[in-house]
DNA sequence: CCGAGTCGCTTGTAGCTACAACCGATGACC
DNA sequence: GGTCATCGGTTGTAGCTACAAGCGACTCGG
């Protein structure tokens, strides 16, 4: 099997790519936990509650709202119940389902938050970039996604969070 | 304190730009495990010391390399040891430090591992990018790069990797 | 030399994620 | 109504990563 290479074009792109995904992680994660406790992800669980009519949603669409396993989610959901930041509620309409919502702590947990996690972001991504780059990383990030989740279950929460700041 | 929120632009791809970082290791992960019981972390050890001089490199080197912190990549040294597919041995000159080389198992494991892997890469990537896009992309992971390692760490791997397919 | 400080790396432990197995609830079908 | 496949979610376990501590080797000033 002869591969097609990579132009070095493409290697380099490649490269620094790769570079990201493996330090920007490492880089939200370690904000967070020094300042809230908390994974980007289990802050990413909140944001996306919190901009939820009646802070609730179901486990399952909270699970494609942040590119999650449903176990995956299952384990953080049960922590954050622990720590009193988000509580659990079986579905009236559905004996199956599951439904979480932000607690009171919770909402204020984001509200307090989501300031240093967004001068993180700005600091390290968009501080960095042109309003031009933007866009193009707009529209290459998209075109990236349709190939990792052909289902296209993410581009639900993206129209959902476009209106945020509730 | 008041946050500069992000704009709209801004956060629709930042909310790409999440996705894409969640689910791009799972992808990479996932065909390498299944194909080659590798991690794509593993491959990228390999594939590092495969482009080096005697497939030889200084821990600390390969940690740059591949992004990596030292303990994580002592870890998964001791594993791929453990495999036979790298060998490590007290470095001659500097008895500190560690070399790990490739043995002649793992060199056949990362010439046969390489096209199923770049075939995920382009199927994933590239093939949904023009031209233009990938140059763009090369240019704002490298400013984003910028930020998340000041001290330039990586760019090291980067130049010497540019000149792959020895 | 010799002691303090640093370097290079390893080890131990806690915590998170993936995968698979599981369980009750639901709906389709007869 | 009973059976079966599926849905929605949880739990258990193995494996990887992060963080902190530790340890020998080097260096440099006195």
């Amino acid at each position: 099997m002869e591969p097609r290479w990579l132009t070095d074009d493409e290697m380099a792109a490649w490269l620094r790519l790769v570079a990201v995904v493996e330090l920007l992680p490492g880089v939200l994660d370690g904000q967070l936990r020094r300042d809230a406790a908390l994974t980007h992800f289990d802050y990413h669980v909140l944001a996306m509650l919190s901009e939820a009519p009646r802070h609730t949603l179901r486990m399952t669409e909270l699970a494609t709202r942040t590119n999650a396993t449903l176990p995956r989610l299952s384990h953080v959901v049960r922590r954050l119940e622990e720590r009193g930041l988000v509580e659990r509620a079986p579905c009236p309409s559905d004996g199956r389902a599951t439904n979480a919502r932000l607690t009171e702590d919770g909402w204020a947990k984001v509200r307090e938050t989501a300031p240093g996690h967004l001068a993180t972001v700005r600091e390290h991504v968009f501080d960095a970039l042109t309003p031009e780059q933007v866009s193009q990383l707009e529209s290459i990030a998209g075109a990236v996604l349709e190939r990792l989740d052909p289902e296209g279950r993410v581009a639900v929460g993206i129209e959902a969070a476009a209106r945020r700041r509730g």
